[in-house]
DNA sequence: CCAACTAGAGAAAGCGTTTACTTCATATGG
DNA sequence: CCATATGAAGTAAACGCTTTCTCTAGTTGG
């Protein structure tokens, strides 16, 4: 009766396995890590008796005894925004193989909100990744002696000393107003993003060079939302633009949605183009011209560069990856 | 110099801050947890101690020592999908106010990762928000002792004793059918969803009901994406319907798509239904006539389940919420 | 046949917090 | 005034693991 067997408060712990398999709790340890140097009885007996009580280790505990938790933060601006989610499952197609897990946050666009949220992050977790963030330069750098490796998607920043990586916007979206210009589009609307974004600081550089062109811009800020876009083309009517270039897709869907509605027809009255390829935009009606960004791509090499932070590897790696203008129906020939 | 201040690895702890504000750790932890009988002067050292060192307690050794986590966990079937982000976005609400953390998972539909994912977020999490899982009803039966409490979103199931809360699939389907009825529809294709999924089931139920309104349907089977809605079209036409109700709006979109392909007039030569009114659902080209389906409140009740579980109080609710038909233009009277 | 190794298991020391429990003043009452 | 209650700080014991160290047998070689 008097038997130390801790069968106690129904928790099952390392010590109960242990007291099953009539082993020390330093065996169950070694067993469950990878067997090294374990008689081949023990090992089954520890195994079975793990089974049987169905144990699972408390990751706070093997966390704190091993100095690190097998965990990396993940930071997005909003999680509705079907871009986010495809560089999330980027992150996830290579962290869950390597046995970490995903802390997943949503700063709602809120650079303040971003500063707590990897405030508390930084208490759990061995690593983070920063897709688009909104805060400002000085919070960024101030990231750079964290204790825990972060990498940035989605802003490249000369100042700051943090591993980055993003899609070359610039050199894209010339690209597509190269298109644009091969169709005789000569007066276009712009419906940027948001200003502290760096992509559409990007975007918007290269849309500046349109003179180059001989085309003519007309920039109208949106918040880079669907409905933003829906508000934005009535403004953006008035300059009799013949093509409305658009931040991203969810701001050109919303502008397709408001043309309908407006007996706009696209492409014959007005081209409109998008950026990223969310999985909608070749769906929609008409499909869209866009910019294929590699989400996924974006996430898993992301992955790696904070992998080879978290194991002490060197690492360079090539910060900017390309990305593709894919030319569907929302494009055509300049009215004019 | 031999003194011990605990200033080796860099590392920052609750003893670095002891230290530099001149008391005991215990001390230190009283203050930063509420200030329970602390001195005045203390409570400013420990705080400015705090600050200066930038410290931030350790998530791990709190978990352990408070025997929780405040953490709780998440497992989503599909980020990708609008649907469930919104989900998300309800328990984020409600969690984050009470100081706890999501761990969201994505099982990528698949009922086996589902356990896994689960088992490994018992070690972590202090309660689980399961949404739309797509598991065995044995499996579901498992989590009943399970150490944490676990609720149940979009997925009831009589035999099984977990707090669960959904949708009204079943009224809303068939207000919508009766809305179809009204409008003089006699053929209907149903592009339904995945099987193993409590929502088709109910919807499905409704849709059969439909012969009570003296219609005929036919059933097609979908994975529930834009690109099976594309796929599940052409099949759905060859029984010549006037109407096809869709599992989700995804599918409708993609019908909506393929139809625009095909020359097909919505909602002229057919009429369109989808089901959750995602945000995009009204901007489609025509927008969607579908079922609007709380997704926030979900969430946000979700929560107060789980929280009222957390804190043992009995807290009984309403399972069932309901949702609303939305009428837009993809829906109208039938050609005959 | 004994000394020197070696393999493998257990004991115990952390890991960074929280939280009884203890201790020491100071205030209180008889 | 002394014994006792009170308030507030420090001490130390958990919490559930991992990992180093220690110890015991069983091997091996001379």
């Amino acid at each position: 009766m008097a038997r130390a067997n801790g069968s106690n408060s129904g928790k099952i712990t390392i010590q109960s396995v242990a007291d099953l398999a009539g082993v020390s709790i330093a065996t169950v340890s070694r067993v469950l890590s990878g067997n090294e140097n374990v008689r081949e009885d023990f090992i089954d007996k520890v195994r079975d008796a793990a089974a049987k009580l169905n144990y699972t280790p408390s990751a706070s505990a093997q966390g704190l005894a091993k100095g690190r938790n097998s965990t990396v933060g993940v930071l997005i601006p909003d999680l509705s925004n079907p871009y986010f989610p495809d560089v999330v499952k980027g992150i996830h197609n290579l962290a869950t193989p390597s046995n970490y897990r995903l802390l997943i946050a949503d700063s709602d666009g809120s650079p303040e909100d971003e500063i707590s949220i990897i405030r508390d992050m930084l208490r759990q977790v061995d690593g983070i990744i920063l897709v688009s963030p909104r805060m400002s330069i000085d919070d960024l750098k101030s990231l750079e002696n964290a204790l825990s490796p972060v990498v940035l998607i989605n802003r490249m920043e000369p100042g700051v000393g943090l591993p980055s990586l993003g899609v070359d916007n610039f050199s894209a979206m010339s690209e597509l107003i190269g298109h644009l210009a091969s169709l005789g589009h000569k007066r276009i609307a712009f419906l940027s993003g948001p200003k502290e974004s760096w992509q559409q600081r990007e975007r918007a550089r290269a849309v500046l060079h349109a003179s180059n062109f001989g085309i003519s811009v007309e920039e109208i800020p949106t918040g880079g939302s669907i409905a933003a876009g829906v508000q934005a083309l009535d403004l953006a009517m008035q300059a009799k633009p013949t093509a409305a270039i658009c931040f991203n897709d969810l701001v050109a869907l919303g502008v397709l949605s408001r043309a309908a509605e407006l007996g706009i027809r696209v492409p014959e009255d007005l081209s409109v183009t998008g950026f990223d390829d969310i999985e909608f935009s070749s769906f929609s009606n008409p499909p869209l011209t866009t910019i294929r960004s590699p989400q996924i791509a974006l996430g898993e090499m992301a992955w790696k560069i904070l992998e080879d932070q978290l194991s002490g590897k060197p690492g360079n790696h090539q910060p900017l990856m390309s990305a593709e203008v894919v030319i569907r129906s929302s494009t055509g020939k300049s009215r004019k």
